[in-house]
DNA sequence: GTCTATAATATGATAGAC
DNA sequence: GTCTATCATATTATAGAC
């Protein structure tokens, strides 16, 4: 087996146990089981479970930033694109009902553990606030670009966490339909 | 010492230890530190550390039944009431920033977890659901009532969750008062 | 009601053979 | 690069003395 195939692999099944389960409830145990390698093996690809989450969240960056860009391309008009990222919650309704948002619910974890990678998770909103704020900039917002953004990252947040907690499909389309409502106020 | 005060003890200890690490992470040895008693002792009280989160979680609906009870004495206009509660992230801003909302992580650790209790903490939220509800049908919205009432659930999520994320007073601020505005527009 | 002692297990991590 | 064997520790939980 080619050494960076495995370490991959790791990264992988890393990735949706510390999202399904928790980071600190999924032990190296469970991992080796879905990578199907032997507990030993790991430290010869990370040095620690925290380098583990370390190098989730460098791919749940990269990921995030391949995600934007590709949205920058599929779509012209900046309102498009900030509609697509408000339909995430959609889109992932069934992860989101059952596990909660990704990054929300790491930073969460991560503030109560006093984490060390805290503030890398964090920089997963960031991506998405900077993101977000260009967008509005576009659409003539330059003034309160970033105000506008963080509105749409809270709202988003706070669906997905009903979402999860009361698994209602109509509470998501009907806050969903509100927040595009909300934005087709701000259009030129 | 009088058992039914350790007990008692031993619910407010693990109350305010699960909101600033989490459940799992914390552990019968620090309950036992700050409470003052032996491990041993914890069984004499409570079958397991599940029977313990019971406690908390029936602690938290008696003390959040109370706090909206108070809300109503305090105040007549149902009006005012709302604006008690979008207000919660403020008053407990320092807390939120370092641990997020009480209820939102608690539901989501319990969901990723797949714990037993996990439907006894959704019902935290939907004290206050029903509690809002009311309140907006007392200002003449009873018939979409609860979609208000999720709506503001939903904002109070998502701004705490980005308070604790990015620990950005200003966003609290803002978002708070943005809130109260579309209140407003609600009123008779 | 509280304690000490201890069981049974799971955890993150290491050593060394192949 | 992967494995087995093992360590040291932490965890929930129990037994029994006081």
């Amino acid at each position: 087996m080619n050494g960076a195939a495995t370490r991959a692999r790791i990264i992988d099944a890393a990735d949706q146990l510390f999202y399904r389960h928790g980071y600190e409830h999924t032990s190296f145990a469970v991992i080796a089981d879905a990578v199907q390698i032997s507990r030993g093996n790991f430290y010869h690809h990370f040095k620690s479970k925290d380098h583990i989450l370390g190098a989730v969240i460098e791919a749940r960056l990269a990921a995030t930033r391949q995600l934007l860009d590709q949205w920058e391309t599929e779509d012209a008009d900046p309102a498009g694109r900030i509609k697509k990222f408000i339909h995430i919650v959609v889109a992932n309704q069934v992860d989101i009902q059952n596990y909660g948002c990704p990054v929300g619910t790491l930073t969460a974890e991560l503030a109560k553990l006093d984490h060390p990678s805290r503030a890398a998770a964090t920089s997963l909103f960031t991506l998405y606030r900077e993101w977000l704020r260009d967008q509005f900039a576009l659409l003539g917002h330059a003034d309160r670009a970033d105000a506008l953004a963080m509105h749409v990252l809270a709202f988003s947040q706070g669906i997905a966490t009903l979402s999860n907690a009361f698994r209602d499909e109509e509470l998501v389309q009907r806050e969903v339909q509100q927040l595009c409502d909300w934005l087709s106020f701000l259009l030129p």
